[in-house]
DNA sequence: TAAACACATGAACAAGTGCTCATATGAATG
DNA sequence: CATTCATATGAGCACTTGTTCATGTGTTTA
């Protein structure tokens, strides 16, 4: 047993060699953070619908609440939790604010655990 | 104006061929839930922790809890939830209880939100 | 079979989340 | 410039969540 190695049941311990796979794969704990941060947003069912539509069409927000029949005031809400994970961005044209899908990972995303639900 | 569509802002309104294509494409109620429930799961970065580690090897209870520098009971709970939504399988062996990953999902659905938040 | 070990689980509490309601902001219109 | 329209935002509240602590369950060993 070699000398770093960590106390731990007896039958199974750790290892020296876990130990350093772990430390030289496990991000650093400001991207872990962020990482649980992004998969937060898409933890609720109203985001996800929300990222269903804009996976149609670019949509103002009185749009999304008729569409998701919800107040004006939980979509916006919403739509700026999505927009601070950059998984949305949005345009203003007059009155309106015209929201979009900022980039591919979003449907990536939720296809993979489309994928992963159906099993 | 059809018929059918719905009455929004002035600028911008919800057509026929929006709602269409939302209702064909947008998931029924239980999978939208499901896949909340999924990403949930994710927005936790103790249980990011974990499904670092199990990226390495497979381990028992203890083993982690050593790793991640947290109690039992905590890694337990959370096990319990990744179990649940079937992203560890476990296998007993004597008085230990080993966990590694289900399926290969897990590793993509990380590898895609790294991708996002490194922008 | 009694004790020890590894893990699971229930209760409880602090911290976080999503909605509603009221109100503020920003742009167009008269 | 006052009003209206579309959206954003802050406060408050019910509900959820992750941890700790105590205890239960299942397996091995003396």
């Amino acid at each position: 047993m070699a000398i770093n190695d960590v106390e731990c049941c007896e039958a199974c311990q750790v290892h020296d060699d876990l130990v350093s796979a772990v430390n030289a794969q496990m991000p650093d704990e400001d991207e872990l953070y962020d990482l649980a941060e992004l998969f937060k947003v898409f933890g609720d069912s109203t985001r996800i619908r929300i990222l269903f539509v804009l996976f149609e069409a670019e949509v103002c927000v009185c749009d999304l609440a008729q569409v998701l029949n919800m107040t004006q005031s939980a979509i916006s809400h919403q739509l700026k939790i999505l927009k601070q994970s950059k998984l949305v961005k949005s345009r203003r044209e007059g009155k309106s604010v015209f929201y979009s899908l900022a980039d591919g990972h979003v449907s990536t995303i939720i296809a993979q655990g489309r994928e992963h639900i159906e099993e």
